[in-house]
DNA sequence: ATGAAAGCGCTAACAT
DNA sequence: ATGTTAGCGCTTTCAT
């Protein structure tokens, strides 16, 4: 019932020459007198015609295509790192496509995606990707190059980019601590990427240089949604002796950590310190602004594509796990934990 | 260089029967003895087999890939309404790609896109597209169905299916209008969609249809942006006669406004209303949280789905041109022009 | 139940 | 400068 589309065959025939000079006429590549390229192309042009890139990939080609696969592209940071990534690869004189798996989890749909995605790519990119282990086993054996990126878990082969979430939580928490903050909690996010777990590690780590005992109730379950924030510092708050300050795994949750504070008439950031974490566009409008922590997705994005071009083309890579130090957006919602100190201050 | 990628040839060989059988025991389609299926299953999976999905398509199906461009995947907009699409495609067992051809005008360059995504799927979807006119022929007489989303311009052989911005303009306007407001000034947003003009056609509706006069000054040129809003308010506020009410072509620019009202201490809504169009995240963020007009997107890309899939199937098309009427968010950003009067039925 | 042949649309490699 | 041949990896059709 479709359209059949236009040949080469057929735009030949009407040009009156062999498919083969049809096709030098089309690429541009080989002799062609201009006379009969001229006509080939005007035929092209009348029959509408449109190469057919399978084909021409079939022949061995690279197809001068990366692919992405996100799992949801919805997510701001996600969404920044493929903005990135597709002004990355210009440099390269490469196409990006985005596959969205939003959720996909099945080993079967992932396996489908995964033959579908065969071929069609000279590479692909996967961030925060979430993958079962035998999935994973698969991508490690496969022949096309592949790069996974914000993926915490130790155990692959394939090359790695990532933002170092470990540092990064023990300087957000060493921050609050230097602020004079000790009763520090934190919220986790889903363990998909393995991110929240590093994060969880930061900040154990922080609170232990400091010689600080870490209360069982201050560690709280999140699923990086701004609901779940809310409801996690719901709790927190309730406590006897409610914590100064919360570390969330996500700008999300933070938020919501604002409006349960909000909520019980408390003020951020005199009576409660926030600090979240991917610099999200909402960070910078909420009011308080949000103090962050931010992964340098440009750069990631550049050692990505850099890394997997190597490989496209066949050079040795350079280092299986890249890390990138995020950097501390420093913003309202933290301060200093003695709020008459700061009012003192303020005078002054 | 590439790693040379398994074949069924290879399968077939270590598996000791034909191509074809092994075909066969990879695709589960037609008769093999479970034994022989086992055997060649086995061989696949000891070599690395993943067939190529390339040729498989070039055998003349259809390759249950859709694809979408669009313009600028940062855009929430086009983010949101590419989520809903991904949902929806996933009703027809279909996958979805994402082409992100941010910014990238030039004849040329477009028409090295739709050569390389020729072939690839089995349909296309222009979300917002910016096109030249001429590449816009070239898509008409396209064999590959083809669907264009909120593409404003009247004069295409393409099915449509948008947003109805005259009228959602029309209402936004006519409802500062039973506010009380008779100074509203419109800031535009770029050309290239029609969306635009679309939306500045509905404000002259309205203020038509209530007699009003609309000052040359009330109308600014800005660029979408949150920037170029603010430099736009900060002419229109400067005015003598300032306007009581902006109409943004979209919310960035509304809240660009917002910040210019802050800027001169005066308070929205009750010094200065403001719409916005999109509601877009940030929306219900600011403070004042702003109205604004919501196309219906889920239910939109339900329509451009739909209609794809009737013209992949080679079912008749149904409409060539479908609207959906916007929605109108009232939240805290517009009031009725008296302060004074509300202060009054605040007390009250 | 299995195999052989043909061909999808295109282009490298070799003629002419 | 143009044409002929062959083949990319797979599946459809027709044997066996």
């Amino acid at each position: 019932m479709k359209k059949q589309s236009v040949t080469l065959v057929q735009v030949a025939k009407k040009a009156g020459v062999s498919v083969m000079t049809a096709s030098r006429a089309m690429s541009g590549e080989g002799y062609v007198s201009e006379d009969t390229k001229a006509r080939v192309q005007e035929a092209a042009k009348a029959l509408g015609y449109a190469p057919n890139a399978l084909a021409r990939v079939m022949k061995g080609g690279r197809t001068n295509v990366i692919g992405v696969v996100v799992n949801d592209l919805s997510s701001v940071v996600v969404n920044a790192f493929v903005s990135a990534l597709t002004e990355e690869v210009r440099k390269y004189e490469m196409d990006l496509f985005i596959y969205n798996s939003i959720g996909q989890l099945d080993e079967q749909t992932q396996r489908r995606h995964s033959q579908l995605l065969h071929g069609l790519w000279d590479g692909l990119i996967y961030v925060l990707p979430r993958m079962t282990d035998e999935y994973l086993h698969e991508l490690e054996k496969s022949a096309s190059p592949i790069v996974l990126v914000n993926f915490c878990r130790r155990d692959t082969t394939l090359p790695v980019v990532q933002g170092d979430n470990f540092n990064a939580a023990r300087d957000a928490v060493a921050g609050l601590i230097a602020q004079g903050h000790q009763r520090i909690a934190f919220i986790k996010g889903t363990h998909w990427t393995g991110q929240s777990a590093e994060r969880e590690r930061g900040y154990r780590q922080a609170m232990a240089d400091a010689g600080l005992h870490i209360d069982k109730q201050w560690i709280e379950q999140g699923t990086y949604s701004e609901q779940s924030g809310q409801e996690a510092a719901q709790r927190l708050l309730a406590l006897a002796e409610r914590p100064t300050a919360i570390f969330c795994a996500n700008d999300e949750m933070a938020i919501g950590c604002m409006n349960a504070a909000r909520a019980l008439n408390l003020q951020v950031p005199d009576d409660l310190s926030l600090i979240g974490f991917d610099d999200v566009t909402a960070a910078s409008i909420v009011r308080p602004q949000l103090t962050t922590m931010r992964h340098p997705l440009p750069l990631m994005a550049q050692a990505a594509v850099q890394e997997l071009m190597r490989r496209i083309l066949g050079q040795p890579g350079t280092r299986q796990r890249v890390e990138f130090p995020a950097e501390m957006v420093v913003r309202e919602s933290t301060a200093p934990i003695a709020g008459i100190t700061k009012r003192r201050t303020r005078k002054a």
